[in-house]
DNA sequence: TTGCAAATAAGAATGATTATCATTTGTGAC
DNA sequence: GTCACAAATGATAATCATTCTTATTTGCAA
């Protein structure tokens, strides 16, 4: 998937910080990251990375293009691999689940709204909130 | 458009604060205020209110459902007045100015993306961050 | 190897927002 | 209209996510 030194090609020392964050998301069950959630899992597989320094590290990966940076409702970031594909999203309100979604359709007439209106887009947030629905939910929103 | 009683009808007691929050919002030209923008202006009319109680009244009249509150990029809530017709928003990434649009078909679609996936939609927001391109657009960010 | 610019870690600082608590103020009962 | 008291306010401290600072460490090119 990434070669070991696929940071230097973005113009990044491979560095283990860098390396240990790049790894726990191509390695992570969940797709979707708080800079908070990494910091922890980082220290609870027993490499300790300074918070400071995922914050850093996540910036700088998205700026890369790496990741990829959303704002869900709750105030903190939340990112996940950019593997090219653009997509928007559900969010359960309940449990914290992620669905991605594309819809050819509403992109093109976000597309239309805007250009109509005189806009050049730049980008775009689509979060639904929702009720997963699944036995599974837990009815609680994960911290 | 508010009788002088509108709060009591939301079971708010009227007191002045919130009095003048609201006919703020009704006669700003600017829709859409930040928490800091509606301290900044209250104390400019001579009116000084707490910020504290700014932050206060604003999530209590978004309860109510006479304020809607919007997370644009920049990490700062703002609000505009709920005037029933849900739309969405284009902001303008150079000078803030938002617009706002409303298109049936990306409505229905993301209804259709969420309950195809067993979801039951709470609520949405679709934010188009773009250029204005407008003449007057000043090409810098409103503080 | 060695040297040094770049990166990290720890903790201080920031900005938005919320909590605390003593003081003030609507409002319903008299 | 006046009173009494719960509710609301204001000042300030606290919190939360995030960024900055600075001394120390580290990748990497010579």
């Amino acid at each position: 998937m990434h070669q070991p030194d696929h940071l230097k090609t973005v113009g990044l020392k491979s560095t283990l910080p860098r390396l240990k964050v790049l790894s726990l998301f191509e390695a992570s069950k969940q797709r979707h990251l708080s800079a908070e959630e990494v910091y922890k899992l980082l220290l609870t597989s027993g490499d300790d990375v300074g918070l400071a320094t995922i914050y850093r590290v996540l910036t700088q990966f998205e700026q890369a293009g790496l990741l990829m940076r959303h704002h869900f409702e709750g105030g903190k970031s939340v990112f996940e691999l950019n593997q090219g594909e653009h997509h928007d999203h559900i969010v359960c309100m309940q449990c914290g689940h992620v669905e991605e979604f594309y819809d050819a359709t509403i992109e093109a007439r976000q597309k239309i709204a805007a250009t109509d209106r005189g806009f050049t887009i730049h980008d775009h947030s689509l979060y639904i909130y929702a009720d997963c629905n699944k036995p599974k939910c837990p009815n609680k929103i994960q911290s």
